[in-house]
DNA sequence: GTAATTCTGGTAATTAAATGCTCAAATGTA
DNA sequence: TACATTTGAGCATTTAATTACCAGAATTAC
C-alpha cells in the first residue's frame, strides 16, 4: 500500500508537538512530547529546536524546564510550521525535477499544481488555536 | 523548496516510458528510452522488466529488439503502472503511520484522504492513448 | 554548592532510492 | 557458425534524507 501524500516524521512532530505545548499552561518538556506523540525524543529534541531558533518557542533548561509558546495560537498556522520543517512548498506542474521534458503536454497537466495548492491552502487556514 | 507530492523515478519512468514505447511502430530499446526519459539505462531496465513481468510489454532481445506494447494503448491507464511500481494506493486519513493519535480530531481531517483520492481518480483517467 | 534535570549541537547510524556493474541468455545478421 | 546486439537478473555502490546518539552547557531545587 503506498501513499501519494506523506508527510516527514519531523513535520508531524512539529504541528502536534506545537499543539501539546499549547495546551499546558507551564512548559513541556522533550520526553512528554515524545511519549505523547509516539516518537523518539531524540528526534523531538532536534525538532524543537528548529521551532526555538524559529521564533515559535521558547525553551527553558533545567528542572520543570521545557518549552513554551513564544507567539499567540491563533497568530501560527500549520503552514508556518510546515515550511519551516520543509522548506516552502513548491507549487509546479510537474512532480518530478528532469532539465527537459520530451513531452509535447505534461502528464499531470495541472493535477499536480492543483492538489499541492489545496493542501497548502489547507494549512494556511488551520492554526493552532484551533486544536486547544 | 519541498514538494508535498513527488513521483519516485520508478514511477516517472514507467509512465513517460510506456507512452514513448506506444509512440513507436517497432520496438523502443533501453538506450532509447533512458536518453528520451533522461535517466540511467539501468534505472530504466528495471522498470520495463516490471511491466514486462506484468503484462503490459512484451520484450525482444537482440540486434533491433527492445519493448513493445503488449495491450493496447486505451486499456492501460496511468493508475495501473502506477500501482505496478508502487503498489496500490492507501486512501487514509492521517498521512502518518502512528498506532496512536493523541488527538480527538486528527489535524489533517479529511484533507489528506480527498486529495489523495482527486490524485487516484485522475490517474485512473488517464489512458496511454491520450498521450499518442 | 551539589546534584539532578533539561535543552543544545555536533556527529554517527540507518534507511530507501537510485545508480552502476557484470555475466548470462536470447536473437538477428553476415 | 560466429558475432554483435539487446534484455534479464543479481549484487554492489552511491547518495540524500531521516533518525538516533552522546557529551556539554544551562538552570533549578534542595
Amino acid at each position: 500500500m503506498s501513499k501519494v501524500f506523506s508527510l516527514s516524521e519531523a513535520a508531524s512532530i512539529a504541528l502536534h508537538g506545537i499543539i501539546l505545548i499549547a495546551r499546558e499552561k507551564e512548559g513541556l518538556n522533550v520526553i512528554k512530547i515524545a511519549e505523547r506523540t509516539s516518537t523518539s525524543k531524540h528526534h523531538v529534541a532536534k525538532v524543537m529546536q528548529r521551532l526555538v531558533k524559529a521564533g515559535y518557542l521558547t525553551s527553558q533548561r533545567g528542572p520543570s524546564g521545557g518549552f513554551s509558546l513564544k507567539k499567540k495560537a491563533e497568530d501560527i498556522s500549520f503552514l508556518e510550521l510546515y515550511e519551516v520543517i520543509e522548506g516552502a512548498i513548491e507549487i509546479s506542474t510537474c512532480p518530478m525535477d528532469k532539465p527537459i521534458c520530451p513531452f509535447d503536454k505534461c502528464i499531470f497537466k495541472n493535477v499536480t499544481s492543483k492538489l499541492t495548492l489545496e493542501f497548502k491552502n489547507y494549512l494556511q487556514e488551520q492554526t493552532v488555536d484551533l486544536y486547544l
